[in-house]
DNA sequence: TATGAAAGAGCTGGGCA
DNA sequence: TGCCCAGCTCTTTCATA
């Protein structure tokens, strides 16, 4: 499964189905990425006794998932509470003048640990934020910060009943 | 690194430090947290030698972290674009009435596969959105369920300066 | 908590169907 | 594409500090 010591080349950030479609997985492969996608640190013997395969065929066809983009790394999950964020949070931010990305004040803003993604969006807003803060004080403190790119809206999250989906091809999802 | 097998123990899912706070994770933890934060598949001996300790002590330590809930899982990440979701988008609701998470209808909505994440904030709205479609026209038939739930506002992502930040325990960001 | 040793499981590359 | 085999690495457990 590669190198575990580097990044996956060509993950491109996002949009726009660069490179390879959808198509060229059979269900083997896509069982293989609901897998893998669910159980991250699975052996590839393991996931060839769920498909039947050999831990060798299996290899390989990790080895393409990874090497065409379609799975683009492997993680681990961290709880933000048990590391003392106990405030998740959403901030959408509308423009003030026409500060793009590029410029030093955004960076400077995205850099911060807190944020835990940010995405540029059309729409009525600009940027969407997705924040972990400390506490109501902390996020205060964020917020003054974030102010100056522009109006911002905040809501604080208190559950969230969809933490992250398997993401499934399109097409594929299951007959329920 | 335990059974991958099954799900780690003790994993709620958000908010309110239940449990065991942050402290009692030393400068090695943290390196720990980080590396396989970054690198999910990295095997114990790796990570033994990039901290300069025994495969043995790593596995307890990480046996330590899954245990505590601290690492709530491990997780391939694969890129919805090349599984032919060409467009990401955030889609807050507005509640029209008093439908709670728990009803029928709500359920049935959150259970689409395009619905990556759902979080129940407060604030103007009463639940973000995050989801994933092939493009406009698969959004609009989306939208028209989700509207179903109250009054819609949708953000189509262009770009993620931030994809997924390496969450970093309270206190510990790194001294630039 | 950490270490080292030893046994078992898993991985990788090459040859072949 | 996939399978098997051989050699090597990784994991896990246990005794010991």
């Amino acid at each position: 499964m590669g190198d575990p010591g580097e990044r996956l080349k060509d993950s491109r950030s996002h949009r726009g189905l660069a490179g390879d479609s959808p198509a060229g997985l059979d269900a083997i492969d896509l069982r293989l990425l609901e897998l893998v996608q669910e159980e991250g640190r699975i052996t590839l013997s393991e996931l060839g006794r769920r498909v039947r395969l050999s831990p060798a065929a299996v290899a390989e066809r990790i080895r393409r998932l990874e090497g065409n983009g379609t799975i683009t790394g492997y993680a681990a999950l961290v709880s933000p509470a048990h590391l003392g964020y106990g405030v998740l949070a959403f901030v959408r931010v509308a423009p003030r003048g026409g500060l793009t990305l590029r410029h030093p004040r955004p960076q400077k803003v995205l850099a911060r640990p807190e944020i835990l993604e940010a995405h540029h969006v059309v729409g009525e807003d600009c940027w969407i934020l997705k924040v972990a803060v400390r506490d109501t004080g902390h996020l205060e403190e964020l917020l003054e910060q974030v102010m100056t790119l522009g109006r911002t809206t905040t809501s604080i999250v208190m559950s969230s009943p969809v933490d992250r989906r398997v993401i499934v091809p399109i097409g594929r999802e299951r007959p329920e």
